[in-house]
RNA sequence: GCCCUCGUCGUCUAAUCGGUCAGGACAUCGGCCCUUCAAGCCGGGAAUUGCGGGUUCGAGUCCCGCCGAGGGUACCA
């Protein structure tokens, strides 16, 4: 049985696409779960740009992801070089090759004489086909166009009757008629050669076993077919993935279409919640890779790999009509290609948020504290890495914050808990209305006096105390606890206030009320 | 224009060979709880399966015709 082999094939553009990410996805996942190999080719065809620094990005994505590849850059392989830009010289065979054997001819035609054509067979309404009228068939119809001072592309012959019929994995039997196809182009008159023929080369080259690639190359496939037929080579397995939507729409999700969907409220509220998060370890916000079209956004902000994957994978595909967490493990374990969809499914940023937080929810609290420790480094609230005192302190934070914490960035919602008693910030609103208003001032200074002798300072004493104070006073306890909190964290919302005054302590917590006070009195 | 593909609640989807009130999830709305936020618990609405025909005792599932959306038709990938 001839092993499986996928590939992932991305341009270096400088960043990677989530729709890119579910293509390679799919490859991976198929590759792994039969024990094949996953393979990353860099289709840097026509590229003017700087390739390494373009390709960069793209490649820590995928090792952030874990999607892993056994050949490609930074690994190497039996086949190198995986830069199309490096094989040359295999497509320049091809394309003798398929002159040599009459599938392929130089053709001296302008490209002003074919637009002509073009528009003129548009006027009729009937479908244009190049009538070949440059076609050179011997050396002297080259020199004898070539004197005219016409130059050659090289282009495919393409059979004029028949049905190409193609078994896609996903869309089932699917039917071309050879005469509607063109004679397309693969060599260019500067001698550079087009994608078509480069990637027909390279797949059998790389000896693609399964070609798992976006539905807007269904229609491509029988040039490719006729190209590998020609040059001999044995014909993939092919499936083609419907497309990765726009929010509430079938329009393929794109890079340069953020200020449109950022008009959708649910996609605004992601980038509004990365945002913050994104400042305050000093990542550039207005940068192009800030943007939930691509991966290095949600790295930025803390997603966790897991829940992009698995929210990802349900673009699509599902194993039946309950299942809806999976670990990489399970989804290799059961991913299949006969349970992929065939239309667009748009991406919906409310449902991988709630994969984030469920998967998030999944980790102990080691795996917490370790995921959000940087995030606290990179703000500069903790040393790096932190000191034992901090350590502590982000456990008890984080135990203390469960299902608060989201993403590992949410953690700099309590950078309160880091900031020296005189330096934290006040919510003025909060101040306003729970300090200067009401009798919440006068409460906490009751509350304070009360806190001093308290012992234990611990979580069961606090709640103690807090009943007796309001039992005394006949209040209610909204009547205090809110003074209280925004005298110690300077906000109105967060953890639940004893677990908030425990990890403080007894001297922070005085500290913070009395530093509170004071500024009550100043205005 | 022509060719190809797709079309089930707002969104992602489920529904063996056609066969119980078209199921689940996210979102949404109400209620409870309550110490803010987050959560939790209970409940609701939401799809005449793009439209119109046909076959059948019975169709989301089969057939025909429309419509809509997307892709291809490049010396783009």
């Amino acid at each position: 049985m001839p092993s499986v082999r996928t590939r992932f094939a991305p341009s270096p553009t400088g960043y990677l696409h989530i729709g890119g990410v579910r293509t390679a996805l799919f490859n991976w996942l198929f590759a792994r779960q039969h024990g094949g190999q996953f393979i990353l080719r860099i289709d840097d065809t026509d590229q003017q740009r700087n390739v390494d620094e373009a390709l960069q990005p793209i490649l820590d994505g995928l090792h952030w992801l874990g999607i892993d590849w056994d050949e490609g850059p930074e690994v190497g392989g039996p086949f190198a070089p995986y830069y199309q830009s490096q094989r040359h010289d295999r497509y320049q065979a091809a394309v003798e090759q398929l002159l040599a054997s009459g599938f392929a001819y130089y053709d001296y035609a302008t490209p002003a004489e074919l637009q002509a054509d073009r528009q003129a067979a548009e006027h009729q309404q009937r479908p244009f086909r190049y009538d070949r009228r440059f076609m050179a068939q011997t050396p002297a119809d080259r020199a004898r166009f070539e004197a005219e001072g016409r130059q050659a592309v090289v282009r495919l012959k393409m059979p004029t009757e028949g049905v190409l019929v193609i078994d896609d994995l996903i869309r089932g039997r699917v039917e071309f008629e050879w005469a509607r196809e063109q004679d397309h182009v693969i060599q260019r008159t500067d001698g550079t050669c087009l994608y078509h023929l480069a990637n027909v080369v390279d797949d059998h080259d790389l000896q693609i076993s399964h070609v798992i690639r976006a539905e807007e190359h269904l229609s491509n496939t029988p040039r490719q077919i006729f190209m590998l037929e020609a040059l001999g080579y044995p014909r993939p397995a092919y499936a083609h993935l419907p497309f990765v939507a726009e929010p509430g729409s079938r329009n393929k999700l794109s890079k340069r279409k953020l200020d449109k969907y950022l008009k959708n409220r649910d996609f605004a509220q992601l980038v509004e919640h990365g945002r913050p998060i994104a400042q305050r370890i000093g990542h550039a916000v207005e940068a192009d890779a800030f943007n939930p079209v691509i991966v290095d956004f949600y790295r930025t902000i803390g997603y966790l790999p897991e829940a992009i994957l698995n929210y990802l994978a349900l673009l699509g595909w599902s194993l039946d009509d309950k299942t809806e967490h999976f670990s990489c493990q399970e989804l290799i374990q059961n991913f299949s290609l006969d349970r992929v969809n065939k239309s667009p499914a748009s991406f919906d940023p409310k449902k991988l948020w709630a994969f984030e937080d469920w998967h998030f929810q999944q980790l102990s609290l080691e795996q917490k504290v370790a995921q959000v420790t940087p995030y606290l480094e990179k703000a500069s609230l903790v040393a790096s890495p932190p000191d034992d005192r901090q350590r502590a302190r982000i456990d008890q934070l984080v135990a203390a914050a469960s299902d608060r914490i989201k993403t590992s960035g949410d953690v700099l919602a309590f950078d309160d808990f880091f900031l020296p008693d005189d330096e934290f910030p006040y919510d003025e609103k909060a101040f306003e209305k729970h300090l200067r208003q009401g009798d919440g001032l006068a409460r906490l200074r009751e509350f304070r006096e009360s806190l001093a002798a308290l012992e234990p300072f611990d979580v069961p004493s606090l709640e103690r105390l807090m009943h007796d104070f309001i039992a005394q006073r006949q209040i209610k306890i909204g009547q205090v606890i809110h003074a209280v909190r925004v005298a110690v964290t300077g906000k109105s919302i967060g953890l639940g206030l004893f677990d908030t005054l425990a990890i403080l302590g007894r001297p922070s917590v005085l500290r913070r009320i009395d530093r509170t006070i004071e500024r009550t009195a100043a205005s």
